[in-house]
DNA sequence: TAGTGCATGTAATGCGTTACATGATTTC
DNA sequence: GAAATCATGTAACGCATTACATGCACTA
C-alpha cells in the first residue's frame, strides 16, 4: 500500500471506474468528512497504480479533451481485500474546536459558553450538508450508505452534546 | 499563531508553567486524542514563541541536567485569547476504521461485519484508557475536565454505534 | 461569447513525524 | 550497576496542500 491515497482509489475503483477527475469529485462529496484527497496526490499515484498492473487505464477522450478512465484489475483487488482485513488501525483526529474547549478556562465563563455554541453551529451546518446528500435515495452501495447514516447520526449526536452542555453550564455558571 | 502547535502550548502555559519536555508529556495523556504534538515541533516553537515575548523561559536546572521552564506572558494570554475567539473552525477526521467501513461492499457479508467488530473493540480499548484516566479525580481545571468528559461519552457512543449495526446486519445479512 | 465545468497535471511550499544524538538523574 | 525516566535538541524524510498552468466542451 502506497500512501494515504491508495485505499482511495483502490476503493472507489472497486465501485465502478472512474477518471481522476471523477475520483477527486466524489471524494468532496463522500469521504472528505472523514478522508481527503487532492489532485496532487490522485494523479501521480493513478500512473504508479496502472505501472503496478493494480488498476487499468483506458483513453476514453472527448474530442480533443483528455480522459482517462481507471478500473481495478484482479490483482488491484485482492489488494484493497488485503487492506481491508490489514490490521494496522490508526484513527488520529485534529479538532481544533475540541482544543479551545480545552483551553477554556482561559476566558472568562460567557465567552466560554460561547466557545461550545460554536461548535453546536458548526455540527448543525454540517448535519445539513449531509442530510442534503441524503435526499437521493439508496442507489449507493449498502455500507456507503452505512457510513453516510453513522455521519448522520454523528453529527447530531455532536450537536446533542453541545446543547445539554450549554444547558447545564447556563444553570450553574460557576463551574464547567 | 504560528503553526500547529502554537496554540498547545499557549493553551498548556495558561494552566501552569511547563518544560518542552512536560508539555510533550502532558500532550501525550490528554489532548493527544483530538490534537497530537512532536519535540520537533515544540522545541522550535518555544524559542520562537519567547522571542517575539509570548512567553518566557526560566532556568530551572537540576545539578548538571539542563532544564528550561516556561511561562505565559500577558502578551501570550492575549494571544491565546485572541485564538480561542477567532472564527476558523476547520475540523478534520481521519479515520482509517471508517474509510474501509465505506468500502467493505467489496468483501463478503461476514469479514465486512469483522470491520465494525474490529472498529468496536478499538472504541472499546480508548474508552478503557480514558477510564484509567478518570480514576484520579478533579484535579483539573473545569473545561480540561469537560473536554475529558466528551472523550468518554464520544467513545461510549462509537462503541454502542457499532454494536447496534452489528446486531442490525446479523439479523437481515443480506443488506447493510 | 462569456462563464462554468470538465480534465490533467506539476512545482513549490510548508509541515509534522521519525529517528537519531547526547547525557544526567533517579529508581530498583 | 542496570534500566527507566528526565531533558533538550536536530536532520532527514515523507507527505499533503496550495497554487499554478493549460486547454476543451457545453450552456445560457
Amino acid at each position: 500500500m502506497g500512501n494515504a491515497v491508495t485505499p482511495v482509489i483502490l476503493g472507489l475503483l472497486s465501485i465502478g471506474p472512474r477518471s481522476g477527475y471523477e475520483i477527486k469529485a466524489t471524494v468532496d462529496r463522500s469521504t472528505v468528512f472523514f478522508w481527503a484527497a487532492s489532485y496532487g496526490q490522485i494523479y501521480p499515484e493513478l500512473r504508479r497504480l496502472e505501472s503496478e498492473g493494480l488498476i487499468k487505464g483506458e483513453d476514453a477522450s472527448n474530442g480533443a479533451r483528455a480522459r482517462r478512465v481507471y478500473r481495478l484489475t484482479d490483482a488491484g483487488r485482492q489488494e484493497l481485500k488485503a487492506w481491508l482485513l490489514g490490521r494496522n488501525v490508526k484513527m488520529e483526529l485534529r479538532d481544533e474546536s475540541l482544543l479551545r474547549l480545552f483551553f477554556a478556562d482561559a476566558l472568562p465563563p460567557e465567552q466560554a459558553l460561547l466557545l461550545i455554541e460554536g461548535r453546536r453551529r458548526m455540527f448543525e451546518q454540517v448535519l445539513e450538508t449531509l442530510r442534503e446528500i441524503d435526499a437521493r435515495p439508496g442507489e449507493d452501495p449498502p455500507f456507503v450508505d452505512l457510513v453516510l447514516r453513522w455521519g448522520l447520526a454523528y453529527t447530531a449526536w455532536e450537536a446533542q452534546w453541545c446543547a445539554e452542555q450549554i444547558e447545564r453550564l447556563s444553570a450553574q455558571p460557576t463551574r464547567a
